[in-house]
DNA sequence: AATTATAATTGTAAATAATACATTTATTTT
DNA sequence: AAAATAAATGTATTATTTACAATTATAATT
């Protein structure tokens, strides 16, 4: 083999998606796994992954990986960290770069993941998973959490329009604590970047709750976002 | 060339360092870079990097690199973010692991890095980088911050004795702000992880001032470390 | 010996943000 | 008409953050 840097060696590199879903039927946040149908680890729990190709980037990888299992277009999707373990593939050396993707459940349709026997898992039930799989789930919620408390991201996770009970569930399973709901909506509220419609559900109650859409104009005139708190200054 | 996944491509796999120091006597944050002494882009000022060999993983490549570089060993190290776009290098298809790194630069002996043509510049007076090297100064300098907010890192840019003041420089370097002393010193004395001996400066005042130490068992005892503001919630 | 110059040290009041906590309201079902 | 259900809402207390300036210790100068 011919190249510039002929004294190096060069190996595969996979991406691996983390994908987080909310249902709000359930109020549960789960994450998507596959039963990996190749050898090694044929049969076994695994993350949705799959090997960059020569003409594209990391991410384009991982959106073709996405695309494949559910069909979707423009997700959430940012890099989390390159996992290099000498061994953690027994076939080859490989280096997998994590991805971690938000997603609504209900754009979902079944069939599309039907090939890969995918499956939603709340976070507390999940199997093992194979190779170093599992610590990439644990870091995707360190950053779930980091993310949550600095961005609107919940609305990712959410269908377009939601109530505040769901609002709060959803933020209730990513940091594992009970609010209290006077204080979540007063805060969430102060904001400014929920809007509230003249429309109810009335599934879950007599009297109905409102029904709220994120206000994405709002979200992206602040451009410079949510500002990271100092906790050192400031 | 023979193997398991004898579909797929393998590429070049890169580590690039951001290096970060504090000058406690100009009181200023700075960069440390290289002149690149090989193709492409022989000459030009670069980030230190190397190839990641067979038998180490990622960040064991980038300490080696950092220790090719300074000579120093168990340096504060951690994984910023993989690089990817396909023709970032102009020779070969390679993947680049960025790591950022912070140390203490009067740890530092100037011949060790003579033979690369190291220096060291204040941030706001880099010169322009090859390849996205300028992009992963960029995300370092966000990282930094961050990390700076939500752990107590600045002690690993600062000398094992510090003043009150350069550790105030220290953080109005890095979030590019100014902040009230008063102010200042009862927010970092309010963390308990300081501790201050008997010992005065007197390089810069007449009156001299009071020499601090971090307390690493403190901070080790605390063993979930700084826990992370919930912005949205909490 | 007294004065001056220099940066270090220190405290308090006001404003803002976070928390704890329980009753009333709208609607459907019985 | 009454009962049942979850939704909606407000206030007082506490903690945190901010704004702001006078005093102190020492060395250098007169």
């Amino acid at each position: 083999m011919h190249n510039k840097y002929n004294n190096e060696a060069k190996v595969f590199v996979a991406v691996d998606c983390i994908i987080f879903g909310f249902d709000p039927n359930a109020e549960e946040l789960k994450i998507l796994l596959i039963k990996r149908n190749f050898e090694p680890e044929k049969g076994n729990w695994s993350l949705m992954g799959g090997f960059m190709e020569p003409g594209e980037t990391l991410k384009e990888a991982a959106n073709r990986v996405l695309n494949t299992l559910t069909g979707l277009e423009n997700i959430f999707l940012e890099q989390l960290k390159t996992f290099s373990i000498v061994d953690r593939d027994p076939a080859e050396r490989t280096i997998s770069v994590a991805y971690f993707a938000l997603i609504n459940v209900v754009d979902f349709k079944d069939e599309l993941y039907r090939d890969f026997s995918a499956t939603w898992f709340k976070i507390s039930e999940k199997p093992k998973l194979i190779f170093d799989h599992n610590d990439m789930v644990t870091l995707a919620m360190e950053r779930l959490r980091f993310k949550a408390s600095v961005e609107p991201i919940g609305f990712e996770l959410l269908p377009a329009k939601f109530t505040m009970r769901q609002l709060q569930m959803l933020y209730e399973e990513i940091f594992e604590e009970k609010y209290d709901k006077r204080n979540f909506s007063k805060k969430v509220n102060s904001f400014g970047l929920l809007k509230r419609l003249d429309e109810k559900d009335k599934s879950s109650s007599k009297k109905g709750s409102f029904l709220y859409e994120f206000d994405m104009e709002k979200y992206k005139k602040r451009s410079n976002g949510f500002q990271i708190r100092h906790q050192i200054m400031n």
